[in-house]
RNA sequence: GCCGUCGUAGCUCAGUGGUAGAGCACACCCUUGGUAAGGGUGAGGUCGAGAGUUCAAUCCUCUCCGACGGCACCA
């Protein structure tokens, strides 16, 4: 007999050799019946596996994190059986779960196509109603390679090849299938059900690496049940409506072309949300001391060179011939922030120096990263240089920190998740000082109250950093803040100050952005808001909508008076019905729609109709206004 | 940059080896209508660019450009 622990704490014994399903059926059917794996140990296991001596025990669910894996997996295999069944001649590789699915990477001459897809779809629910078994297999490492060659299986044998040395091949058969993994997997495809879906097809490079062989990835989707995919399927659709693409043209506020690829054509209610934008942020930082200026866009190479941008970064910026000189367009804008602080003598009193800039810059991206406004070759960053002691770099960090937290919050982003990366494989500067940089930046987080993860060797060659990542709304993440140490440009560009002591000192600079950049960070706000901008970004605030021409010359008055009180209002007499009028305006995302017809004339009054929302409510038009007004203050003057 | 898909009216899209169509938008007319599409008429396209095949190309082939989805990249 073996003792098996559940989770719960009690302990349970059963024969040697018993198998997890049989003991999930002893505690209920239905658990059996949701049951996908199970753990032993720290290991887990097919429902099948025969279990040998006392262990901590606990069954998998479907619809549990590590249930989905496991059918997300196992959906992986169903479609390779069916791909090799319907086109024998291609190679499979790997075909991990991922989030929401799974992918399989395939190599074959021939490109698969939409349709391709339809039949492999089609003869992957066949084999779910097939219900193969599923069986366990641990095999020879050399019989395996051999195996997997016979069967013309190149990339499968080479992953074989590779494994660690101590690694056990196990190989799982589905009817004739065969494939090397590592499991588990479902007793049997019938147990899979038919919740999953092909979805596209990409091209993907053979581990990765760009040298190698292009494969063709196909990703797919599996859920547990046919309405958790619907689900993610409607989830999709929502998450498309609110593309920032889509919607910078449905509501006017920019566009792209041809003869400017990664640069954006700002429509004026684009520019608009824009500057009221930048002009928060320009708020924010200068309530916390920063001082702004403006630097060249176009610069001799000489200084590229020296900065050490014109070596490592040399392939992604736009260069300018003239005449015996080469020019570049500015990458970024530290090196010139450098070159004010040079001007003149500094002081340790003049530390720490805030310097700020929303600096044009221009970085040639290539062109299959180029996304909408996420990725653009042309952009403006909400720049910043912090110039200071070493012993000053805990509190700068801090005091950034919680700036940019505060930021996010009061423009309605909650999720936010921070990495710090620390020294990479190639860096510059002795250890010691990244010792130092290391130990300050982290500091100084903690002291701003955040927890973040570790990303270990991510960190620029001039110093470690922290990213701020934020969520949109398909679920993507988005690195719109960071904050970066740096102790080799104020180095390489020589920068210095007059210490305490009367000596020459180095600065330390820390590179800063909370937006990132004004174009990434307004694709991240569209699609946060799906359009609904809060009042006070909102391009255009309200539109003042006739019932018919009797109503036009109030009408103008109002329109007169709420710009007057400084709000951005629209008027619109056109000669439509006023149900059209509403349903325009409210695909536009008006926030609020003021009807104004002959009763609203005769009394003084605006009908207030709110985005979304179909109740009117009937105020006088000082109310109105004051309503409208309190309601669009910023969030940072409130 | 790589792999794949796509490019037809301002927008969304249909379509054909014999030089094109819908809905919406636009213009004009009728309509003055009270909270998500009133009606009529009309204008609008070198079918992404170039080359080739063909009696004939928007359609087939090739090259280029761009968009989209991934991959690689993202200081």
């Amino acid at each position: 007999m073996i003792t098996i622990r559940f989770p719960d704490g009690s302990n349970r014994e059963f024969p040697k050799g018993i198998t997890g399903w049989e003991i999930a059926k002893t505690i209920s059917t239905s658990l059996a019946k949701e049951a996908v794996a199970v753990r032993v140990g720290e290991q887990l296991w097919d429902l099948t596996r025969p279990i040998d001596c006392d262990t901590p025990f606990e069954v998998i669910k479907r619809t549990s994190d590590a249930g989905l894996d496991i059918l997300r997996h196992d959906t992986a295999h169903v479609f390779a059986e069916a791909v090799k069944e319907l086109y024998p001649e291609t190679q499979i590789t790997i075909g991990p779960s991922i989030q929401d699915g799974f992918f399989y990477d395939l190599f074959r001459e021939e490109s698969f196509t939409p349709d391709d897809l339809k039949h492999i779809e089609e003869r992957m629910h066949e084999i779910v109603n097939r219900d193969e078994p599923l069986t366990r297999e641990v095999w020879d490492r050399q019989t395996a390679i051999d195996f997997f060659k016979s069967q013309g299986e190149f990339f499968k044998a080479e992953i074989i090849t590779d494994l660690p040395a101590g690694d056990e091949v196990t190989i799982y058969r589905q009817g004739n299938f065969v494939d090397l993994c590592r499991g588990p997997h479902l007793p049997s495809t019938g147990k899979l059900g038919h919740a999953f879906k092909l979805m596209k097809i990409a091209g993907a490079y053979w581990r990765g690496d760009h040298n190698n062989p292009v494969l063709q990835r196909v990703y797919g989707t599996a859920w547990s049940t046919e309405k958790d995919l619907q689900d993610y399927l409607t989830r999709l659709e929502e998450a498309e409506k609110r593309d920032h693409r889509r919607l910078g043209k449905e509501m006017n506020l920019f566009h792209m072309q041809e003869e400017a690829v990664g640069s954006v054509f700002w429509h004026p209610k684009g520019w608009a949300l824009y500057r009221i934008l930048e002009n928060y942020i320009r708020d924010k930082i200068t309530a916390e001391d920063y001082v702004e200026v403006k630097t060249p866009q176009l610069l001799d190479s000489s200084l590229w060179e020296a900065s050490g941008h014109w070596e490592k970064f040399g392939e992604n910026m736009f260069v300018v011939k003239e005449e015996d000189k080469t020019l570049a367009l500015k990458p970024m804008s530290c090196p010139c922030h450098i070159q004010i602080f040079r001007q003149g003598i500094k002081s340790y009193r003049d530390l720490p120096l805030r310097m700020a800039e929303f600096g044009a810059c221009m970085r040639n991206e290539a062109s299959g990263a180029l996304h909408g406004l996420t990725r653009v070759r042309s952009m403006v960053q909400d720049d910043g240089h912090i110039f200071c002691r070493e012993d000053q770099v805990k509190e700068e960090t801090r005091k950034f920190c919680l700036l940019l937290l505060n930021v996010y919050h009061e423009l309605g982003f909650e999720d936010l998740t921070i990495k710090f990366s620390d020294r990479p494989a190639v860096r510059a500067g002795s250890d010691e000082v990244w010792d130092k940089a290391e130990t300050q930046l982290e500091a100084g987080a903690r002291a701003s109250g955040l927890s973040y993860t570790l990303n270990p060797g991510e960190g620029a060659f001039y110093g470690p950093k922290l990213e701020f990542i934020l969520k949109d709304a398909i679920g993507r993440d988005w690195q719109c803040g960071t904050l970066q140490l740096d102790f080799v440009l104020p180095e390489r560009l020589d920068a210095t100050y007059i210490g305490e002591d009367g000596k020459k000192h180095r600065p330390v600079m820390l590179h800063r952005a909370i937006f990132g950049s004004l174009e990434r960070f307004i694709a991240v706000f569209i699609e946060h808001y799906a359009g609904k901008f809060p009042l006070w970004a909102a391009p255009v605030q309200a539109v003042i909508a006739t019932v018919t021409q009797e109503g036009d010359a109030y009408a103008e008055k109002v329109y007169q008076d709420l710009r007057a009180a400084g709000l951005r209002v629209e008027l619109d007499t056109r000669n439509e019905k006023i149900s059209y009028k509403i349903r325009e305006l409210s695909l536009q995302k008006i926030p609020y729609i003021m009807v104004v017809g002959k009763k609203e004339a005769e009394e003084g009054t605006v009908s207030l109709r709110k985005l979304g929302g179909e109740a009117q409510e009937t105020l006088a038009l000082h109310a109105v206004i004051d309503k409208l007004r309190k309601e669009a203050i910023p969030p940072h003057k409130r």
